[in-house]
RNA sequence: GGCCCCAUCGUCUAGAGGUCUAGGACACCGGCUUUUCACGCCGGCAACGGGGGUUCGAGUCCCCCUGGGGUCACCA
């Protein structure tokens, strides 16, 4: 690898949470940085104005700490060549457009929308890849500089030097792209700000970045970036391209998707009368303009403007409206109950693989298997089996200390009502629910222990199964039991196990038979954990109290 | 559409010319376990997109076709 030290990168921009996509990209990365003693730097590309979400790079960071993956420079983290925020480094883009501009190797152009329009049409109707027609001549600066202060919109390109260009990529080999296929690109916009080419392509030289791994997306650049590099006389960085990852049906998996999920069961609620637009600003907190613009108006022929709703507003919207966000974003599979060993141990797996039949790997094992060279070329599906089956092997092989842990950020970042539960009481909880695939399930299952014993529901369904059935069997299986759980002098799950068991034999039945009405007694529904830990979990006083509430409504 | 990239079970992948009657995992199907839901255990189904070459021999190399994807912004 030279006699430098890898030097890697991770740049996101922050337009919202870390997608999945993303966070693939930032482990690898860092996987290559940790097992070579490299340098894994964090950059944050906010050159767009438009398209800046409040308080998206600390929710990106936030999450990358999750998912355990820390950065050596960047933010929180300074270094020597920082700023790390590419809104912070305006002068410095400035000075190389100058250079450019200077060398000859940039220019001022001056169309106006309209005319790069009809360049594009131009260009479809002849077939051709590049679009943009270099003006002949080309604008002098001082021409340029002029119509910029006359309020024209002037923007810098890049005079695309003539010649193919060849960019060596560590997982596709060589990619040759033939100069005619591109084009002089824009490298400093009209408001001032760079484009992504130039910052990215300044910044990384400047940063040392000495591999720069990606998705695959950015193949297409690569040769843009390697021209521009030339022209600035910086070091071309090894490449390194990323498949591609996708949803199961293969779609993309964008951010809109949470949008119109929650979109169409508003709608169903709307339709149903149940919702009215006024709902929907409530229940995500945004004003009613906002919440119009967001739904839109069929009548009006308004369509929907999902930006007008954050994805904090819509998460919040999803809870009320009963639906479970796709999940695509690392936040989301956090507040679903995910463990970040497995979302972790998943992504690794996406467009990479040890090379033998090893599924299960801890970060330490990652970071000795990892390698570039065993890269996959070929696009991922995203199957959320395979990972809630990680989930599950993760949840329980990781040490209780460890759950818990990983149980309380989830309690508190999804808002669960078990965050108010003491340490000890989840623990025991967790324990109670072994075999559990996700945090949910936790919530699923043990929710209704934790609810004020006069608010506890009853499922219908269970009720009618499981107590009412055959003449009210199990109501009358509650009345034996009562005064023998009264009775019981000790406490522990073992106890009453042992005592039902004794009640079976007494009365020749099966352990479903007296199990299951105490389960939905004391929980309302068919689900809990062994009846043993749930009566230990509610304690016998609650126990009896449920169990003497339920007898009395029937009576 | 131009250009670029890719192509093994439904999915993630192993496979770097003979050891491939193609391996593993998830999903699925059967069974076992079981007081619910899960978990767990055992077994089964299931793939080299098509056509040409090269070679004694091709899933593995080459070409074409087909299919999928990316990209063609004053977004990154």
């Amino acid at each position: 690898m030279g006699s430098t030290a890898l030097r890697v990168r991770f740049a996101p921009s922050p337009t919202g949470y870390l997608h999945v996509g993303g966070a693939r990209t930032a482990l690898f990365n860092w996987l290559l940085a940790r097992q070579s003693g490299g340098v894994f730097v964090l950059r944050i590309e906010d050159t767009d104005r438009t398209r800046h979400v409040a308080a998206a790079e600390q929710k990106i960071l936030d999450d990358l700490r999750w998912l355990g993956l820390d950065w050596d420079e960047g933010p929180d983290a300074g270094g020597d060549c920082g700023p790390y925020f590419q809104s912070q480094r305006l002068d410095i883009y400035q000075r190389y457009v100058e250079q450019l501009l200077e060398e000859g190797n940039a220019y001022y152009a001056l169309d106006t929308p309209e005319e790069l329009e009809a360049m594009r049409a131009d260009a479809r109707k002849a077939k051709r890849a590049s679009t943009y027609r270099r003006p002949d001549p080309l604008p002098t600066v001082k021409e340029g500089l002029a119509a910029r202060d006359r309020g024209q919109p002037a923007v810098v390109r890049f005079l695309m030097p003539p010649g193919d260009v060849v960019v060596h990529d560590l997982v596709r080999g060589e990619v040759r792209v033939p100069q005619d296929e591109m084009e002089d690109f824009v490298i400093l916009k009209s408001d001032g700000w760079p484009t992504y080419h130039l910052a990215c392509v300044v910044d990384d030289a400047m940063m040392k970045v000495t591999l720069v791994c990606r998705g695959q997306d950015h193949l297409s650049n690569a040769p843009k970036h390697v021209a521009l590099q030339q022209a600035l006389g910086f070091q071309t960085p090894q490449y390194a391209h990323l498949p591609l990852i996708f949803n199961l049906d293969g779609s993309k998996m964008g951010k809109r998707d949470k949008h119109v999920a929650v979109h169409e069961a508003v709608a169903r609620l709307i339709r149903d009368g149940k919702w009215t637009i006024d709902t929907v600003g409530e229940h995500a907190r945004i004003d009613a303009d906002g919440a119009s613009r967001w739904f839109g108006d069929k009548k009006a022929g308004r369509k929907p403007e999902f930006q007008a709703l954050d994805m904090d507003g819509l998460i919040r919207l999803a809870g009320h409206a009963g639906v479970v966000l796709p999940e695509i974003d690392v936040h989301d599979f956090r507040v679903s109950g995910y463990l970040p060993e497995a979302l972790g141990n998943f992504l690794n797996l996406l467009g990479w693989s040890p090379g033998d039949d090893r599924e299960h790997l801890s970060r330490d094992e990652a970071v000795a298997a990892f390698s570039i060279d065993r890269i996959v070329k070929s696009n991922a599906k995203f199957d959320r089996d395979k990972l809630l089956a990680l989930n599950t092997h993760w949840c329980a092989g990781v040490s209780p200390g460890r759950l818990l842990e990983a149980f309380r950020d989830f309690t508190q970042t999804g808002g669960s009502a078990l965050n108010a539960l003491d340490d000890g009481t989840a623990s025991r909880v967790l324990e109670a629910c072994k075999g559990l695939r996700t945090f949910r399930d936790v919530e699923n299952k043990a929710g209704a222990l934790f609810v004020a014993d006069a608010q506890l529901e009853y499922d219908a369904k269970a009720v009618r199964k499981v107590l009412a059935k055959n003449d009210g069997q199990g109501y009358a299986m509650l009345e034996r039991l009562l005064p023998a759980l009264d009775s019981l002098a000790t406490w522990s799950p073992d106890a009453v196990e042992a005592l039902l068991a004794d009640v079976c034999e007494k009365y020749d039945v099966k352990l479903g038979d007296v199990a299951q009405p105490v389960r939905v007694a004391v929980t309302g529904r068919t689900i809990s954990p062994a009846i043993g830990d749930t009566l230990m979990l509610l304690g016998k006083e609650r126990t009896l109290t449920r169990i003497r509430n339920c007898l009395a409504a029937v009576a």
